[in-house]
DNA sequence: GTAAACTGTTTACAGTCGTAATCGACGGAG
DNA sequence: CTCCGTCGATTACGACTGTAAACAGTTTAC
């Protein structure tokens, strides 16, 4: 199952905010995104019908919930992009990243930290 | 300037081997994806349409050339992964992909240089 | 109780993608 | 000189996307 760039936008919002209704979502996408109502009602529909997304009736309203799991999906998102762009290879994507990207100094220690943890495992 | 996913593949090719002719990406490309001859001629000719490659006659054939950068393409690839899967954000990403990938020792040590650098000049 | 507002469903439509057949031109084999 | 193979160009077509209007049912406000 993929799931496109638009409803990335949709998914991360359920992941973040549980049972949600479609109002919720327009209400907090109408904005930022300039989409109209019905473009995320739209989109809802989709998520439903390829599974990503449970809509149980509430009353009246449908309350959406997440089907698959963010991780998953993060996982299958990583490894699609590292074959497409890096050929499959982590440490160029990382090697990139972390070169192209302004990172704390919190970040670069946890950063640190699970590479410490990788070495001890690894060699 | 977007290149799909399938274009991504042919794209590395012609970055890797400077000038090619179609026949070559055809014969690199049509047993490992099992792509039909015409299926790679379409995707050059859609390159070239969306400007990522330039065409020059050379006798009867053309020659295919990358004209637009190989990290440039990297660059944006890179960027839109991470706002649609980490909301822009490169720490959780780095993270994520640490923790699912495997690295060598020498990636690791790499990774970690790279990472003292950053610290020096960030904090 | 009827009109307005809101909900989800259906339909729409142009653009991209993956995949490929067909076509027209040309150059080499016989 | 004519036929076949090759090359790029054109056309095809169904799926998916982004974007949204139209519709139908229900609730709420007057």
């Amino acid at each position: 199952m993929q799931i496109s760039d638009a409803e990335w936008t949709v998914m991360t919002l359920v992941w973040d905010f549980h049972p949600v209704d479609a109002r919720f979502v327009i209400d907090e996408l109408s904005g930022p995104h300039n989409w109209s109502a019905a473009t995320i009602k739209t989109m809802l529909h989709r998520l439903v019908k390829k599974g990503a997304l449970n809509h149980e009736a509430d009353g009246k309203r449908y309350l959406y919930r997440a089907k698959v799991r963010r991780g998953d999906c993060v996982r299958q998102a990583s490894r699609s992009f590292l074959d497409r762009v890096f050929g499959g290879q982590a440490a160029p994507a990382l090697l990139h990243l972390v070169k192209t990207s302004s990172l704390s100094a919190e970040e670069v220690a946890q950063l640190r930290a699970l590479l410490d943890a990788k070495d001890q495992r690894n060699d």
